[in-house]
Order: C-alpha cells, then sequence, then structure tokens
RNA sequence: GCCGCGGUGGCGGAAUUGGCAGACGCACACGACUCAAAAUCGUGCGGAGUAAUCCAUGAGAGUUCGAUUCUCUCCCGCGGCACCA
C-alpha cells in the first residue's frame, strides 16, 4: 500500500480541489464557443438571514450534476448563481439584528456564499447577480418605466390587503388563506395609494401558453402537471354570460318625454320607450310639443307646463333640445319630481350648427342649476352618446354643474336617434349586471344578491324602505376580515332590500333584490343571479330566508337496458316514484313484476290535478295495500328518464318525481284483484336496493338525495319551465338564452391586478416624481437608476407611507418635465420584481447599454432547466412570465416563454418529519455533515435519499450507506493502481458465496491484475473481461438516461450495483475504473478529481468527455427464464437471449420442477413472453 | 366542495407498451477477522409454515393465461384553488 492511498481524507482532499478549480477558472462559461449551449438554473435564494440547512442546497446539487454531466458531454454550459437581496426577509432580518439592511445583506452573501463552496458547486461567480445591487435594479427600474409608459403601471385606490405587522400592502400572492405569507397575521383591507401592475392584460396568454405546442406537437413547456395546473387554478379563467337585470321601484312612477328639435312623439325612440315603460307597469305622457320646426321656449315649456301633470312621482326625460325644454319647466315648477334624466341634451348655443338653426337665439341658456337640483333631490342623470366627441365637454360641464351622474354610453344611431334606444330604457329603469356561467338556469333565478360593497346599493338607498337595517349590514360586512368572510361553513347571512324589485329578463318575473356577504365585490359585477335550485350557496341562503326555488334544469338518463325503440312512438307522461322504507323490517318495499322480470318501486302516472306527494300515496294504497305511512320528503325535482315501456309498447319520456316515506306499520286495505295478479311485495334489503338490482333508470338520483341534506341539482340537464327552451339540453342552452336574454357572453378571470408598491425601506425605490403640474413624471431613463437613498431610520411607518417620505432630501427634486418642485414616490418594489427577469442578467451581468444583449439572448434563451421550490409555482413563476411575455412585447427577449424544462425539489424534512427550521428545532447544518463526512458523501446521500422531486424526511444514520460507497470506491482505485499485497484483505478474500455468479465462472480467488503500477496488461478476452465491460455498458447507460431524467436515486443505485460487481472482477483495468470515475464525477467531484489525478491524468476529469456505451454490450446474452404454471412461478432456466420461442418452451416444460405440475394434465395453451418468461396455462389445475 | 398527485417490508425506496414484487441503501441478526471494540468482509432478512406450499403492493370488485401496473367503487394521506357565481 502506497502512502498516499493510505486513507481517504475527505477534509484534505475537498479543500484542496476547490482551490485548484477556483485557480484554473475550470467552470468559467466563456462564450466564444462553437458548442451547443445548455443554460442550467436554480432559483436563486432570498436571504432571510436564517442559515443553510441540508435541505438547501439539495436543488443545487441536482443543477451541478445536470451540467457537469452536460458540459462532459461537450456542451458550453451556463450555470450562475445570484442571490435575492431585497424585500422583507432581509429587511425583517436587519430590523431584528439592528444591523442595516446594506451591511446584513452583504455579510450574508458572504457566509451563503462559503457555505455554497463547501458543497464544490461549478457555479461561474462571475455572473453572480444581487438584485440589490444599483448596476443591477438600474435595470428592474427601466422595466418598470417601460411598463409605466405603456400603461401597466397604474395608481389605485381601491382597498387592498395590509398586513398590520409588517405594516405594508400585500398582493393577493402574498397571501395564504388570507393571512400574510410571511409572519401569518391576517390581513385587513386598507383603502390606500398603490401602484398597480396589469397582469390581467396577460390573463389570457398566460394560460394559453402553459400549453404551447412545439413544431412537433409536443408541450412546449417541460414542467410538472400539477405546476401547471396551479397557476391554471390561480388565473382563474371562466366563460359565461353578462346579463342585466333591470331594476322596478315598488312604487309605480310616471314619466314625461319630451321630443327634440324637429322631433315628435312618433319619431325616434320615443313610441318604443313608451310602451317598454308601460310594460312595467309606469304611467308615461309624451307632449307632441308645438312649432317642433321651430321651436320657441316660451311657447314649449309653456304647454308642458299646462298639459303634462307632475308629481313627486315624475321622472322627466328630455332628449336633445327636449331636455332644455325639461330644464326650463322644472324650473318653473313649484314642487319635488322624482328624477330626471337628460338624455344628448342640446346644452349650449355655441355646439355643432346651432347657429344656423332657428331655436339658437330665441332660447335662453341659463340655467337655475340650483333649484332644478333642489327640485329633484340631486336624481339627475345625463346620458351622453360616445359617437358625439364634440358633445362631451358641454355635457361634462352640465353635470358638473347639476351634480348629476354622467353616463357615458353608445347610443344605437348617433345622437340616439334609433328606434329603439336600450341605453336610455337602462338610464330611467336602472339595471343590474350579473354575471353567470349558468345562464341556461335562468328561468330558475328567483333573486337576485347583489355583494354589500356593490356601487348600486348607494345609489339606490334614498328609496328603500329598511336603510338603517341595510346600512347596519354594509358596515358589518366591511368589518370582516378575509378569513371570517371566507368561511364556507359559517351561514350565509343578507338582508332584502325593500322597496326595490329586480324583473328576471327571461320571463318577465318580479323578484326580490338582496344584499350578502356571500357575493364578492370583485369578482364578475359583484352581483348574481340566484338559482337556488341549481347552486349550492343559493340553495342554503334560500332554504334560510324562505326564498322561492324552482327547478328548471332536471337530471336525464336513458335505460340502456332497455333503451327507447325507432320504430315505436313516444309518450311523455308525468309519473312518480314512492321509496318506501320500512323501519320495523330495515326493508324497501319494492314490487316484484309477475309477467316480466322486474323489480320496481311502487309507481304510476300522475292524475289531473294531483299532486306528486297524492299520486304516491294512492299508488301504494292502489298496489299494496298499505296506508300507514309518514311521509319524509320530496326527492328533489323531477327526473326524465328514457327507456322502452315493454308493457305498453311505446317508448316512454318519463319525467318523474320521486317521494320517499317511512313506513309506520303494515297496516293494510284491500288490493284489487287485478293488482293482486300482476306483481309481489319483496322486501329488499338496503344493500339489495341499489340500481344494479333494480329496474328503475332514475333510482341512483333518489338515492343520492335520501342521503343528502341538499337538494340542489348543480349538473347539466333537460331543461324544464324555461318558455321556448324546455325540452333542449341545459349544456348546450347556454349562448342560446344569453342571446335570448340580450346578454353578452364574457370571459372572467380570478387573477387580480399585482399590487406592486410596499410602504417599506428594503427595495427598489419607484422611478416616478409626482409633479404639481404635469403629474406623474418618469425619472428620464439616462438618471437611472434612482438610487436608495442610505438612511438611519428605516423602520416600516405603518400610517402606509414608506419610511422614505420623511426624506425630506431626497424626496423634493426638481420636475424632469418643467423643472417645476415635484416629489418623488416614496413606495417601494416588492420582493417578486428583482426575481421576476435576474435570469436575463446572468447571460449579460456587466452590460451598461441595455437589461440583456439581443444576440446573447437569442443564444442561451431558453432556460434548459429551472431548479427549485414547489412554493413558487404561483408567485415567481407568475411573475416572471408575466415580466417575461411584457419584455417580448417591446423586443427585449425573442421568446414566450423563458423556462422550458421546470424541475421542482422535494423538501428536506426534519427527522420530526416537520418542516426543517428554527421553530421547531430540527435544523441539519450540512457544515457538520460536510466535516464529519465530506461534500460528496453528502452530494451523494441527498441525492439517493429517494426520488428527487418527491420530500424525504433526513435520517441520520442513513448517511453512512453514502459514505460507505464513497469510501469503497476510493479503495477500488487503490487496488487498481498499485500492487496487491497479502494483507489486503477487501474482495481478495476467497468467495464463500454459495451463489453463482451471474455468468457461473468459476473463480480462483487471489488473482490480480498487473504487477507494478502504470505497467497495465492489456485486456485478455477472458470471461472476467467480458463480464467487467458488461456491467460497465449497463451502467453507462442507465447512469446517463438517469440523470437526464433527474431520476438520481436510481443511478446512484446502479453505480452502487456496479460497484458491487467490479469489486469481484479480477482484471480491472486502470481504463475500466476511469469510466467509473467518469460517471461517479458529477456526484462526488471532488474525491473522483483526486483519483483521476492520481492516475496520471492531466486535465480534471470535469471537462474529460463522458463515456459512450455499446447497445449491443450493454445487453445481457443470456437470461435466466421464469417458468409458471398458470401464473404461478413454479421454476426458472438458463438460456441465450435470442433462444427461439419454440425452444423456450420446450426447455420450460422439461424442467424437473416443472413436469410434477403439468405431468397427468391438459395444457391448454403456452404463453411465451420473449427474455422474461414462459406461462404454461392448464386446464385442470386444482 | 372542485381539481391534481400518491398509498409497496421495521425504514428510505426499486420495478410501466400488463410478465419472477421488494433492486439499491439503512436498520437488524448471525458468522469471519480481532485479546477486545470499532472499522471491514461474508451470510441472512415481507408474513405464516419443519417443509411442500400458501398469503401479501390501502380495501373491494372487474378485465386477463398473468395486475403494484388497466377499469370501476370506496377508504386514507399530500398538494393547489375555494361562498370565484
Amino acid at each position: 500500500m502506497t502512502e498516499k492511498h493510505k486513507k481517504y481524507d475527505h477534509i484534505k482532499i475537498e479543500k484542496k480541489w476547490r482551490k485548484k478549480w477556483a485557480r484554473s477558472k475550470t467552470y468559467r462559461t466563456n462564450e466564444d464557443s462553437k458548442k451547443p449551449k445548455y443554460y442550467v438554473l436554480d432559483m436563486f435564494p432570498y436571504l432571510s438571514g436564517e442559515g443553510l440547512h441540508v435541505g438547501h442546497p439539495k436543488g443545487y446539487i441536482a443543477t451541478d450534476i445536470v451540467s457537469r454531466y452536460k458540459r462532459m458531454n461537450g456542451y458550453l454550459v451556463l450555470h450562475p448563481m445570484g442571490f435575492d437581496a431585497f424585500g422583507l426577509p432581509a429587511e425583517n432580518y436587519a430590523l431584528k439584528t439592528k444591523i442595516h439592511p446594506e451591511k446584513a445583506v452583504r455579510d450574508n452573501v458572504a457566509r451563503f456564499k462559503e457555505q455554497l463552496e463547501m458543497f464544490g458547486f461549478d457555479y461561474d461567480w462571475s455572473r453572480e447577480v444581487n438584485t440589490s445591487d444599483p448596476a443591477y435594479y438600474k435595470w428592474t427600474q427601466w422595466i418598470f418605466l417601460q411598463m409605466f409608459k405603456k400603461g401597466l403601471a397604474y395608481q389605485s385606490y381601491e382597498p387592498i390587503n395590509w398586513c398590520p405587522s409588517c405594516k405594508t400592502g400585500l398582493a393577493n400572492e402574498d397571501l395564504e388563506g388570507g393571512r400574510c405569507e410571511r409572519c401569518g397575521t391576517p390581513v385587513e383591507k386598507k383603502p390606500m395609494r398603490q401602484w398597480m401592475l396589469k397582469i390581467t392584460d396577460y390573463a389570457d396568454r398566460l394560460l394559453s401558453d402553459l400549453d404551447l405546442k412545439d413544431s412537433t406537437g409536443k408541450a412546449l413547456l417541460d414542467w410538472p402537471e400539477y405546476i401547471k395546473e396551479s397557476q391554471r387554478n390561480w388565473i382563474g379563467r371562466s366563460e359565461g354570460a353578462e346579463i342585466e337585470f333591470r331594476l322596478s321601484l315598488s312604487k309605480k312612477r310616471r314619466f314625461v318625454l319630451i321630443h327634440g328639435f324637429e322631433g315628435s312623439v312618433k319619431t325616434n325612440f320615443f313610441p318604443w320607450l313608451k310602451r317598454e315603460l308601460e310594460k312595467q307597469g309606469h304611467e308615461v305622457e309624451v307632449p307632441e310639443l308645438p312649432n317642433s320646426l321651430h321651436p320657441r321656449e316660451s311657447e314649449q315649456v309653456e304647454y308642458v307646463l299646462k298639459n303634462c301633470h307632475f308629481d313627486e312621482q315624475t321622472v322627466v326625460v328630455g332628449h336633445s333640445l327636449g331636455a332644455i325644454v325639461a330644464i326650463k319647466a322644472i324650473m318653473k315648477l313649484n314642487r319635488h319630481i322624482s328624477g330626471l334624466v337628460l338624455v344628448a341634451p342640446a346644452v349650449d348655443p355655441r355646439f355643432h350648427q346651432a347657429d344656423s338653426r332657428p331655436f339658437s337665439k330665441d332660447f335662453n341658456w341659463d340655467f337655475d342649476y340650483g333649484r332644478v337640483q333642489t327640485l329633484t333631490d340631486g336624481k339627475i342623470a345625463v346620458l351622453s352618446d360616445t359617437q358625439e366627441k364634440f358633445r362631451m365637454p358641454y355635457l361634462k360641464n352640465l353635470s358638473q354643474q347639476l351634480s348629476a351622474r354622467l353616463v357615458e354610453t353608445k347610443s344605437s344611431e348617433e345622437h340616439f336617434c334609433a328606434e329603439e334606444e336600450p341605453e336610455i330604457l337602462k338610464a330611467v329603469t336602472p339595471s343590474i349586471a350579473v354575471f353567470t356561467t349558468r345562464p341556461d338556469t335562468i328561468f330558475g333565478a328567483t333573486y337576485l344578491v347583489l355583494a354589500p360593497e356593490h356601487p348600486w346599493v348607494q345609489i339606490i338607498l334614498p328609496y328603500l324602505e329598511n336603510k338603517e337595517e341595510i346600512k347596519g349590514y354594509i358596515s358589518l360586512a366591511k368589518n370582516q376580515t378575509d378569513i371570517e368572510r371566507s368561511d364556507v361553513s359559517k351561514e350565509k347571512t343578507g338582508v332584502e332590500l325593500k322597496g326595490i324589485k329586480a324583473i328576471n329578463p327571461a320571463n318577465n318575473e318580479e323578484i326580490p333584490v338582496w344584499i350578502a356577504d356571500y357575493v364578492l365585490p370583485d369578482y364578475g359585477t359583484g352581483a348574481i343571479m340566484a338559482v337556488p335550485a341549481h347552486d349550492h350557496r343559493d340553495w342554503e341562503f334560500a332554504k334560510k330566508y324562505h326564498l322561492p326555488i324552482k327547478d328548471v334544469v332536471i337530471p336525464t338518463v336513458t335505460d340502456h337496458t332497455n333503451p327507447p325503440r325507432a320504430d315505436k312512438t313516444t309518450k311523455t307522461r308525468r309519473n312518480v316514484h314512492a321509496i318506501v322504507y320500512n323501519p320495523a323490517r330495515k326493508a324497501y318495499l319494492t314490487l316484484k313484476w309477475k309477467k316480466f322480470p322486474w323489480n320496481t318501486v311502487v309507481l304510476g302516472g300522475i292524475e289531473d290535478g294531483e299532486t306528486a306527494l297524492e299520486a304516491a300515496i294512492r299508488e301504494i294504497r292502489e298496489e299494496t295495500g298499505f296506508v300507514d305511512l309518514e311521509f319524509k320528503k320530496i326527492l328533489g325535482g323531477p327526473v326524465e328518464a328514457k327507456y322502452f315501456a315493454t308493457h305498453k309498447d311505446e317508448n316512454r319520456t318519463a319525467i318523474t318525481t320521486g317521494v320517499y316515506f317511512e313506513m309506520k306499520s303494515e297496516k293494510k286495505v284491500d288490493v284489487s284483484e287485478e293488482e293482486r295478479k300482476a306483481y309481489d311485495i319483496v322486501w329488499k334489503d338496503p344493500k339489495d336496493f341499489i340500481p344494479e338490482k333494480m329496474t328503475n333508470s332514475e333510482l341512483p338520483f333518489w338515492l343520492e338525495r335520501i342521503a343528502k341534506e341538499n337538494q340542489d341539482f348543480t349538473g347539466n340537464g333537460i331543461l324544464i319551465d324555461s318558455m321556448d327552451f324546455n325540452g333542449k339540453d341545459s349544456q348546450f342552452a347556454r349562448k342560446d338564452i344569453t342571446k335570448f336574454v340580450s346578454g353578452h357572453w364574457v370571459t372572467k378571470y380570478k387573477l387580480r391586478d399585482w399590487v406592486f408598491s410596499r410602504q417599506r425601506y428594503w427595495g427598489e425605490p419607484i422611478p416616478l416624481i409626482h409633479c404639481e403640474k404635469c403629474g406623474i413624471v418618469p425619472v428620464p431613463e439616462k438618471n437611472l437608476p434612482v438610487k436608495l437613498p442610505k438612511v438611519k431610520h428605516y423602520e416600516p411607518t405603518g400610517t402606509g407611507e414608506s419610511p422614505l417620505a420623511a426624506m425630506d432630501k431626497w424626496v423634493n427634486v426638481k420636475c424632469p418635465k418643467c423643472g417645476g418642485s415635484g416629489k418623488r414616490e416614496t413606495n417601494t418594489m416588492p420582493q417578486w420584481a428583482g426575481s421576476s427577469w435576474y435570469y436575463l442578467r446572468y447571460i449579460d451581468p456587466k452590460n451598461k447599454k441595455r437589461p440583456v444583449d439581443s444576440a446573447k439572448e437569442k443564444y442561451w434563451s431558453p432556460i434548459d432547466l429551472y431548479v427549485g421550490g414547489a412554493e413558487h409555482a404561483t408567485r415567481h413563476l407568475i411573475y416572471a412570465r408575466f415580466w417575461h411575455k411584457f419584455l417580448l412585447d417591446i423586443g427585449v427577449v425573442s421568446l414566450p416563454e423563458p423556462f422550458k424544462k421546470l424541475q421542482n425539489v422535494g423538501l428536506i424534512m426534519g427527522a420530526d418529519n416537520r418542516k426543517m427550521g428554527k421553530r421547531f428545532g430540527n435544523i441539519v447544518n450540512p457544515e457538520d455533515v460536510i466535516k464529519k463526512h465530506g461534500a460528496d458523501t453528502l452530494r451523494v446521500h441527498e441525492m439517493f435519499m429517494g426520488p428527487f422531486d418527491q420530500e424525504t424526511a433526513w435520517d441520520d444514520s442513513s448517511i453512512v450507506g453514502s459514505r460507505r460507497f464513497v469510501e469503497r470506491v476510493w479503495r477500488l482505485g487503490s487496488v487498481v493502481s498499485t500492487t496487491p499485497s497479502p494483507q489486503m484483505k477487501y474482495s481478495l478474500m476467497p468467495q464463500t458465496s454459495t451463489k453463482p455468479f451471474p455468468l457461473g465462472e468459476t473463480r480462483s480467488p487471489f488473482v490480480r491484475l498487473s504487477a507494478k503500477s502504470g505497467d497495465w496488461l492489456p485486456p485478455a478476452e477472458t470471461a472476467d473481461v467480458k463480464f467487467v465491460q458488461k456491467i460497465l455498458h449497463k451502467t453507462i447507460k442507465k447512469v446517463s438516461e438517469d440523470i437526464q431524467a433527474m431520476r438520481f436515486n436510481t443511478a446512484i443505485s446502479s453505480m452502487m450495483i456496479s460497484l458491487n460487481q467490479l469489486e469481484k472482477s479480477q482484471s480491472l483495468t486502470r481504463k475500466e475504473y476511469e469510466i467509473f470515475l467518469k460517471l461517479l464525477a458529477p456526484f462526488a467531484p471532488h474525491i473522483t478529481e483526486e483519483l483521476w489525478i492520481s492516475l496520471g491524468n492531466k486535465d480534471s476529469v470535469h471537462v474529460s468527455a463522458w463515456p459512450e456505451y455499446e447497445p449491443i454490450l450493454a445487453v445481457d446474452e443470456e437470461m435466466m427464464i421464469a417458468v409458471q404454471v398458470n401464473g404461478k412461478v413454479r421454476g426458472s432456466f438458463k438460456a441465450m437471449t435470442d433462444t427461439n420461442q419454440d425452444q423456450l418452451k420446450e426447455s420450460a416444460q422439461q424442467l424437473p420442477e416443472i413436469s410434477k405440475w403439468i405431468s397427468g394434465k391438459t395444457i391448454v395453451k403456452v404463453i411465451v413472453i420473449p427474455k422474461r418468461l414462459v406461462n404454461i396455462v392448464i386446464s385442470d389445475y386444482n
């Protein structure tokens, strides 16, 4: 034994090689290569200040293995690393330790790097990025500005999620079940000024691009399905209809419609509008104004005042010049009216063509705005037509003067001149838009529910009878946290808006309107039509408040054992099924028909004027005589069943209602002879009372409803009570019904815009300036980056202002546009900003002109492999995809998706199977493990623990297996490269195994290869040489495939198997040993390098060529063939792989252990599976 | 509730166009070496049974010559979404 192989000193070896690699820049990625590229990336760590535990590097080990493998296969590999240094985790750590975040980050980076380096990773540190480095965040700010310029960044004042503990606003993505993801505090809703990013503009692409295909039709994104699924859930696309429900005030109104210049009661929308309003029961007056072609103010106003009746129920509608007449008339009234609607009012003499019109001089254009306001109680609406742009400024001015609601809308024909103008109808009888995915159930909509926050509630409030109750409910709803509100299990609450009704546009029925907190303000339209018969939530609500439930969709079933026949006529009948349970017998009442092989429940038709319940009681009495029954429940709405009624020789479409009874006693009355002959009464045990043993195809529905509390049917079926749509399949009627009620088909998303500002110090300053004159002005690009100023106090204020706001010197700047005084935006960006594009910066980390050079971006894109934790599924990975798509749109990048293959790391749990972390005190420190066993051992072990993407608990004892493996590789090296000595025990022991070697060769002990080191014998063509070759070729194949598929555990297992075999070889050559070292090199880089170099190699094993295998040599020539008799293994024999099937059959049957099973038996057939087994099937097998 | 994934020895886990279940490793037991221990090497190791053999991949059914693998029903665990209309 030579000195250098005496002992495997991992500490010394690992330290030595890390130093050498760093000095010789072994892993530097130089771009001037003609090689194919491979970009492999880890999700970079964020600096929370907590130390590393053994779970953190698991993903880094994997990328290290893959990158080394690819490098050895001739790829130019980019494998960079950096740090996510901005954001809450880093800042909170700084606050806790009272170290300034900048210094804390610097220290943490240094420590982190030190720890990473202990693993011997092959990162190219010359490309390191740090999101808090001004040279980096200059470009983060730059990207933000591009978004701002494209209108994707905007300010909002809507209430947002506020974490009272972190003292900052949060994005939806930062929540976990209504709590702050970082600290677990329940979030509050707080209205404040926010910067938002319009990620919703990209919702559609973010969703559909998940399924992009490459040119061969394969999925472009090789991602775990569940990550894609999470993103789909998060984006939450759903299609449905937006439908208007008109509101009708319960008190009827009177309308006065006043036409304009050259108008008449017979032209434009007047006849139509009159008709529509009268339909709703309102009174309508349409005065025909005198001298319509040459109108004079006094004449027309007086006419109106004289001929029309004005009272507190009167709403005045004026069109064009008629609007002016209306205003003037109201000014002269001495009583209040109900409201005023001005449709495209001709409000100013300077308007279009006015000078040429005869009335421009005759009319007086001064208005007593205050008086009009008073007399209408401020209930004034101004309708503008967006097609008439020139009129807009006047209308804006008018509505301001009158404090009126300005409704910008598109008329059917310019200036509201069409015969039908639905927008006017909407304005005079306001409507609520609802969103529904089930417009097919609209005939069953029995009430409307608005979110308490719905803006209409405030508008309608003055008209309502129970104002105080409603105000109370709204404030109650507002004070709830998200967690309280979204508690599904809690009982639903709500209040009816009394004094108002909605009109179901499908059947013009009046339905009540409620507010309830189970309707969310920010999804859909914030209002729903409630269909209690076909929606769980509506059902619960309706039950509680005794609202009507109307079935309009019924389940449908075709009896496949007895289907309708094409040549027979079809009859539709209303039926009843009586399900009768007898508790005394613990059995169900059924009828066994004598003429037919049927078992049915008691059933029959429902006669005219009879209810289902009456029919059921009658049928039970007629058919069985039983009369002492307790009615339990109607089993929901009817079920439609199609079948052939044999006894009537016709097809039936039965609309059947189920009724459920329990029997109190078997008291009975006489049954007619006829009935008695037809069937026997049979009591069926509940386990036999199942669809398979009964002849009622509706039975599954009855059973479900007996068991279930809720009786809503949410599936698809056949429409009933839906007028022209009766009998249609609900699924296919959706779009037609939407059209029928003048709704339109829309797409909605759950995804919300990204709340992009944080009221904290440690983040990228948002590069905008608020100027008194110019509004919001972007910081000119040449002035980027806007550096985060150094401050003494960076504690969050909690006021909704960032700590930066207190820094007058920094805040007050000159406006870049006008030079006037301006103030900097003091909010900072969220943690996820910098990480949304960092992968691009590695490609070109030092570029001062652009975020990334286009040519370089084209060369390296996309990222071939991206490895990280699944916790980023709906945050980082959505944000990064969003930014990437935006960068594609502005030409910075060239591909729609950044990450081609995504691989998730399964967590390493603590020994107690809980998440490893401080709070459970179950952290295993990698430094300790490395000190004890070495980095190579830890790397091998973490990869061997189980499937890479699966979580596994750390087990301190099992790591010795990996250590033994590494050490045995070391000792095998000493045997190969040195003279064997008699003292050496390892594997030179006589073989005591009783098992034959795979090839069955007898092996003589104590035979070794060459004598002197460096003096190699040429491989002899012996069985042993072949044996070693076979092992190696198989292993090369397996390890290569497994690394590419990230099955590291089985790759290591195959190397262990291989090592077990190689140790038994008596003629292992240096070449063969080197192959083994190469296979292991990506996993255990230090020890393999040491052994490789000690064998006399000059260059690093890590830049050597990956071994290739011969497919022929990787396959066994001989195999054990298992022999089965009737599928049970009874023996086996050895055969050459290419032995033909007949021979295999023959040999199998001749085996002594087989003949014992088959002698005297009839062989039915023999099945041969090449290379695997022979199965002999005998018929008389006991 | 909806969607996705999974359930195999004492433990981590192998095994897929359906073909010998438990590879590899840990733990354990025995043996060799040693004065002894550790390390190392060898042997054994799902359960029952002396054995032949039988039973066994969450439970039950089905398809098949043959099922951990395919189909159906159910149970349990994990993950995502969740009063999203």
